[in-house]
DNA sequence: ATTTTTATCGCAATATTATTGCCATAATTC
DNA sequence: GAATTATGGCAATAATATTGCGATAAAAAT
């Protein structure tokens, strides 16, 4: 698909305010309602929007600590994989969970929970209890200064 | 501010579907629209939504290679803190930039670029130039098993 | 326990926004 | 340069958001 000016505008501006309504987006685009809208649809039929979502505060929700945690796994077999990503897809402290490159870890999670309590009872009860999860090393995210989920357009 | 049934669920669906509408929303809480917008309103105003994005699909913008940088700095000092945090937070292929706990880092960052070429030039004309930074080491992400921006609500 | 107070709901009226069909015009292709 | 396709804008209709207000339920106080 072709993505013109117009186009990357919306991208931007959605990405920015996702509750926008349709007219000030065709205001700030400089197109009227209508053609504006079905840009947005066509977008999000193509799959390039895929989805919107609210934001939240984490801290306002008592969730004060975010943490990385580098995870080994002992045999690379496919069943291990699927086994260890199936079990961690399901527990909703982990945002994130990439299957990444480098000598030190198979894979990086990124947690977030209460406080150290919830931390230590979902690493101890929950993840080193994966089989085949050989090491497990923890840093902590003292802060966030870039936290963006807005790609570049290109 | 003290969260009832109805604001969790209320959290809950606009972190999966930020653009519905109110009064489909209101549907699925149980509740009438007009106090269903009330209380969007209430969260909005306390805080504890921050705000609506649109979620983009990397791939088909052309995006095909995520990485994460560990980065060290030679001296901890807060001038060289605070200038190397401008520097990267106005780059747009930095999607994240963690301040970390541990031995290996200082920082962590999540960039997002077209491909190695793209990468080789983030890495070496622009963040390797910033003043201070000592080590850096990357790591690519092979597959995101898990993707959320939901957080758990308590 | 009963009264007072406060919070919050649902209804109804109004304002705003989304959506669709249609024609005109601009861009592209032949 | 003519034919074709794509895309914009307008206008009518449908749907949604927003607000005031009275009713009801929950909470606090006596």
């Amino acid at each position: 698909m072709e993505l013109d000016r117009y186009d990357r505008q919306l991208l931007a501006l959605l990405q920015q305010e996702g509750r926008i309504s349709n007219q000030e987006l065709a205001e700030r685009i400089g197109l009227s309602p209508s053609p504006c809208l079905r840009r947005v649809r066509a977008l999000e039929e193509a799959g390039l929007i895929t989805g919107y979502h609210a934001e939240l505060d984490a801290k306002k929700l008592g969730l004060t600590l975010l943490a990385l945690i580098h995870i080994s796994m002992d045999r690379h077999t496919p069943e291990r994989f699927a086994n260890f990503e199936a079990r961690v897809s399901a527990l909703p402290e982990v945002l994130e969970c990439l299957l990444i490159t480098g000598q030190d870890a198979d894979y990086q999670l990124k947690v977030i929970v209460r406080d150290m309590d919830a931390y230590q009872a979902l690493l101890l009860e929950q993840i080193t209890r994966i089989e085949g999860v050989s090491g497990v090393h923890s840093s902590f995210v003292m802060r966030r200064v870039v936290d963006k989920s807005a790609l570049p357009i290109p």
